[in-house]
DNA sequence: TTCCAGGCCCATG
DNA sequence: CATGGGCATGGA
């Protein structure tokens, strides 16, 4: 069993505020595959993983993160701590689903996420549970990926860059357990490396702009692209519609009416959840997946 | 065993 | 504009 500390040499963290912050629920909501359950020598519970290609352990204290030594900025930026939840959940629409939704996540962070690797990753995800998501991401990670020791025992994988996965073949990536997805993401990978698509450059698009760029890419449909914007480029207002948020809009939005078309529910959670949609979005989509099937009615 | 999963793509009305 | 089928894989 990896150990939280393994990382830190024995000891060396340091702790950093965190205000209004749940890391299981920011790591457990599937907006990132990577990171993995380390129970601390105390039974704390923490989390290993790599930020770009920083090792980093983190441990919940109540309102302090304890983290690996000199990661401290880093761990910030990444989990978006400067994020004013406050303000956002103020910004929510006050309805019954929403309300639940809230008092169910309270401190869900959307994070920092390296681009690259959020659509990846993203591409990978299409009929697949955040369960098998994140056994590929590490399947890609370890077969292709640079290997960053962290701590005695301890290697972990980075994302491997597109450059890398442009000259693997398609079998290889199959056996990652991809599947049909392995030609989308070889072909992304392909036109990304090739410079056909600048993923920095999307930062200075529209919402919408940045959204037609991504859907120029093999396997990358409105709901993937929507992913990547809101977990990759921090655009907030992003709301993507996956199986689970259209069973919620339709059911507790909609009464259930089994005519309300695709068209009508973007449109509606284009508005009605404000200017953090994509937080709110997160917040129902966490909320219906730790709900019992029997709870769906 | 059957069902379903953070969809996309392409062919038809 | 919208609907339907195919596409691979593995956990529940």
């Amino acid at each position: 069993m990896l150990q939280a500390d393994d990382l830190a040499g024995g000891g060396e963290v340091s702790l950093i505020p965190a205000p209004l912050f749940s890391l299981e629920r920011t790591l457990e909501s599937g907006q990132v595959f990577h990171w993995r359950k380390a129970t601390g020598g105390d039974s704390e519970q923490g989390y290993t993983g790599l930020i770009e290609e920083t090792p980093v352990s983190v441990v919940q204290r109540g309102e302090q993160l304890q983290v690996t030594r000199g990661t401290e900025a880093l761990v910030a930026r990444y989990f978006a701590l400067d994020h004013p939840l406050e303000e956002i959940y103020e910004s929510f629409p006050a309805d019954p689903a929403m309300d639940a939704a809230l008092a169910c996540c309270r401190g869900l962070r959307l994070i920092r996420q390296p681009s690259w690797e959020c659509l990846a990753t993203f591409i990978t995800s299409s009929m697949k549970q955040v369960a098998h998501i994140r056994q590929m991401s590490h399947a890609v990670r370890e077969r292709f990926g640079r290997p960053v020791s962290a701590g005695k025992e301890t290697t972990l994988f980075a994302y491997p860059e597109p450059a890398r996965l442009a000259q693997a073949r398609e079998e290889e990536l199959r056996k990652c357990g991809l599947g049909f997805r392995a030609k989308s993401l070889l072909a992304t990978a392909r036109m990304v490396a090739a410079g056909n698509l600048d993923l920095e450059a999307l930062r200075s698009l529209s919402d919408a702009a940045a959204l037609a760029e991504l859907c120029r890419l093999p396997g990358v449909g409105p709901k993937i692209a929507n992913c990547v914007l809101l977990f990759g480029y921090e655009r907030v207002r992003a709301f993507p519609i996956d199986v689970w948020i259209e069973r919620v809009l339709r059911q507790r939005y909609f009464s259930g009416n089994k005519a309300v078309t695709s068209r009508q529910l973007k449109e509606f959670s284009a508005t009605h959840f404000g200017p953090h949609g994509g937080y709110a979005q997160q917040y129902l989509f966490h909320h219906a997946r730790n709900q019992p099937r029997s709870a769906w009615a």
